[in-house]
DNA sequence: TGACGGTGAGACACTGAGCGTCTTAGTGTC
DNA sequence: GACACTAAGACGCTCAGTGTCTCACCGTCA
């Protein structure tokens, strides 16, 4: 019907299937989502989503996070990009992705809806591709001031603290807010610069 | 495990069951909900439920919307109750369930998740019932006032003005709004009135 | 003590919704 | 006309969910 989807603002058929999946995963939860339900939501037909997607269900999921994953991290490079000391850059990283994991509705209904499959991706399975994916983002920007492997073990951690801040607040310190963010952040960025160039 | 139901006011072992389906079918939808799902969440077993309610599944639903219609008409007859003369019955019921619709949480995401069954209970199978509750709910209080015929004219009208006007909000008319409501209503209510007792 | 009603746990066969594959026909493009 | 892409939907298969059943357990009462 409408080559233009309501919400999105993706034209190619991909995107316009894992928009659906996206909505009804949203709406329905992870296991009560059907391919029916993303035909219907979509527009695209059955035999379109399963070659485009081959495999099917599990596929379309996993493309989904990826793409979302992509989007996420796109959308904190922008953010953080114009910050050039290394204290913004990761305060910055920090903060925004913060914010931007609480203010996720889809995030949210699913963490409702189905927390085994959320929290899984979360803390055990989606881990090792979410800090690849923090690494790949991250890393140009925080190289220069550290070093590859520095940085590497920095934003390791910083992803790990930010998701573990994210799932279970403190009332120590709240990931969320810059002025409590910066002094928590800045002895541990202390931990990782190199000895000979700090301190200036 | 507890003998209290954590969000809701009942004790007995029915109406634990009947609290379980109206979270479950609210938070999965009506089709979407399982029996499975109920026994969780209610915490009674899957043998009592269909003791309880011989049928299954759809008795199930139908045992809920009875409760919840119940209540409903409970909770407006206690609060039309205190007014004397037929015109604040009359407003005071038609804003009252206006805004009692309005404010109910299940009846929304029901709305939202299954508008097909949802609409269908509101304005073709479950009409019918509506009305007898309504009339059996209110007549009592109107019928001093009109007559048993009348009452029942008068009801069945309004009952039928409140949900159109529920689902398909005018601009012209708010029912929920006492101040709009009201000289909406007068004329209606001069029309159901006897005429030889009318215009004191 | 034993009888008894109410309940939880779970096995069982059955049904149907949903899955993934496939074919066919329609449409637009070169 | 050849081609790529898609919608529509038929097909068989699988398995989750259904409704029924049995059994064990528990508290109550005589």
């Amino acid at each position: 019907m409408t080559d233009v989807s309501p919400g999105g603002a993706s034209t190619g058929v991909e995107d316009r299937v894992l928009d659906a999946v996206l909505e009804c995963s949203q709406r329905w939860g992870y296991e009560r989502m059907t391919i029916d339900d993303v035909v219907e939501r979509s527009g695209v037909s059955r035999a379109t989503i399963y070659r485009l997607f081959p495999g099917g269900r599990e596929v379309l999921f996993e493309a989904l996070r990826v793409r979302e994953l992509d989007r996420f991290f796109a959308d904190l490079r922008a953010e953080v990009e114009t910050a050039d000391t290394l204290d913004d850059i990761v305060v910055r990283a920090v903060v925004g992705a913060t914010r931007a994991l609480r203010d996720d509705e889809h995030l949210a209904a699913m963490l409702a809806a189905e927390p085994g499959e959320m929290l899984s991706q979360l803390t055990v399975d989606g881990v090792p591709r979410i800090i690849r994916m923090a690494t790949a983002s991250l890393t140009p920007l925080v190289a220069s001031h550290l070093g590859p492997a520095r940085s590497r073990a920095l934003i390791d951690v910083l992803a790990r603290l930010t998701i573990s801040y994210f799932l279970a607040p403190s009332p120590l310190v709240d990931l969320g807010d810059e002025a409590s963010a910066r002094p928590f952040l800045a002895p541990m960025l202390r931990e990782f610069s190199p000895p000979s160039t700090a301190t200036h």
